[in-house]
DNA sequence: TAGACTACCAAGCAAGCGCTTGGTATAGCA
DNA sequence: TGCTATACCAAGCGCTTGCTTGGTAGTCTA
C-alpha cells in the first residue's frame, strides 16, 4: 500500500524553478529553522542568485507558507485515497494512523517537520490561510473517530482522542527509526491498540 | 497535591537581577521564538539597558540554556517528590503523567514551551549539557515504566511507551484548556487509561 | 518584427542585530 | 579610605539580512 522505502518528492515540488525552490526551502527550513535560513542559502541550493528568488515568491514567508500548503494538500489527498480503500471503521482508523505516521517519518518528513516546527514563524494571516486548508484534513480524522465512538470501538471522546493521537504521531519524528527494533507496522498497531476499547491481538511490542 | 490555579515562578527565576532576566526571556522566547526575540527586548522587559545584560550572561544563547536548565531542575525535583509520595506502581505512573502534564499546561508552561520549541536554536554543545540534566528526569520515567511492564500493568514496551506518552503530553500545550470540557484530572486519567492493560474504571471522557 | 512573459543576474540599500567598550554608582569589607 | 564586586548606562561597531532596482536573455505569439 504505502511505499515507505523511497523518500518521494512532494507533489508541487517538481523540477520547475518554483518546485526546486520549494524543495530546497523545505530541506533548509527543516535543517536550520525558518529564521536561520537565509534567502541567499535557498537560492544557492536551487542554483540561482538570491535576487531571482523574488521573481517567484513575494517574500521569504510566502515560501514557508507554500511549503506548508503543498504538504497539506499532498497528505490530505493521500489520506482520502487510503480511506476510500478501507473496508470498515477499524481499518479506517488504522489507515489514518498509518498515513499520518508515514507523512511524519516517511516521504514528506522534511515538509511535515517544517509544518510543525516553523508554525510560529508564520504571520497570523498566513496561519489562517494554512489552517483553512488543514481543516479538511482534520475533518477526515474527526469523522472516522466519531464513527469509531458511535460503534464503541474507542473509549475516549473523539475531540480529545484526535489530539492525543496527533501528539503521539507528531512526536515520533524525534525518535522513530524504521530500522530500529520497532517496525512501522508495529508502531501503527501499538498506537491503534492504545486507542481501542479492547486490546488488539498480538499488538504487544 | 499539585496546585494548578496559580502560575508559579520557576525556582531560580526569582527577583534577583538574573532571575528577572530569565523570567523575561522565558516569556519572550515563548511568545516570539528565540530568533525573533532581541536582547534589547529582553533587557527592556527586565528593566535594564541591553548592554547590561551581558554582565549576567555571556551570550543570548546562554540565556536560553539557563531557562532550559532551570525548568528541568524544577520539574525533576517535583517529580521526585511526587513519586516518593505515591503508594504503588500504578499511582506512580499516574503521578508521572500528572507532573509532566502540569509542567506543560500549568505553572512552568512558558519555560517548558521554550524547552520544546527553541531546542533547535541551541548549539550542539549546549544541547548536550541540557540533555545530561534531562537524563535524570527520563530515568525516573523509565524506571516506573519498567516496573509497570514487569507487573503487567502496561502492554507496550517501556521505551516506546515513554515516547508515545511524551508526544501526548507535550502536544497538550496546543489544545488543552483547564477551563474546557475536559478537566486536568480527567485528561490525566484518559492518558493513563490508554496505557494500562485494563481500562480504568470511569475513565471515559 | 515587436511586445509580452518568464527567468535569471548583479549590485546595493536600509534596517537591525549581538555584542564590545568605556564609563558611573553603590555596597561591603579590611 | 581604598579596593573589590555587583550592577548598571550609553554609544557604537561590524556584520548580516530581506528585499529592491535596473538590467539581460530566451521563448512565444500576433
Amino acid at each position: 500500500m504505502v511505499n515507505r522505502r523511497r523518500r518521494l518528492t512532494v507533489k508541487g515540488m517538481d523540477d520547475s524553478p518554483r518546485g526546486k525552490l520549494l524543495s530546497a526551502a523545505a530541506r533548509l527550513f527543516r535543517q536550520r529553522g525558518f529564521e536561520r535560513t537565509t534567502v541567499r542559502e535557498i537560492a544557492a541550493a536551487a542554483g540561482i542568485q538570491s535576487g531571482s528568488l523574488f521573481h517567484h515568491f513575494a517574500s521569504k514567508e510566502d515560501i514557508l507558507k507554500a511549503v506548508m500548503i503543498e504538504v497539506i494538500r499532498y497528505n490530505t489527498a493521500r489520506m482520502e485515497a487510503t480511506l476510500a480503500a478501507a473496508p470498515d471503521t477499524r481499518a479506517r482508523l488504522r489507515a489514518l494512523i498509518a498515513c499520518e505516521l508515514e507523512s511524519i517519518v516517511g516521504d514528506t518528513r522534511e515538509a511535515m517537520l517544517v509544518l510543525v516546527r516553523c508554525w510560529e514563524s508564520l504571520s497570523k494571516e498566513r496561519q489562517a490561510e494554512v489552517l483553512a486548508l488543514r481543516r479538511a484534513y482534520e475533518e477526515l480524522w474527526l469523522a472516522v473517530l466519531r464513527e469509531a465512538a458511535a460503534r464503541s470501538l474507542v473509549r475516549v471522546d473523539p475531540f480529545v482522542l484526535r489530539r492525543l493521537l496527533a501528539g503521539m504521531v507528531s512526536w515520533s519524528n524525534t525518535w522513530f527509526d524504521p530500522r530500529g527494533p520497532t517496525s512501522f507496522d508495529q508502531l501503527v498497531d501499538t498506537i491503534l491498540g492504545m486507542c481501542l476499547r479492547e486490546p488488539v491481538t498480538g499488538e504487544s511490542t
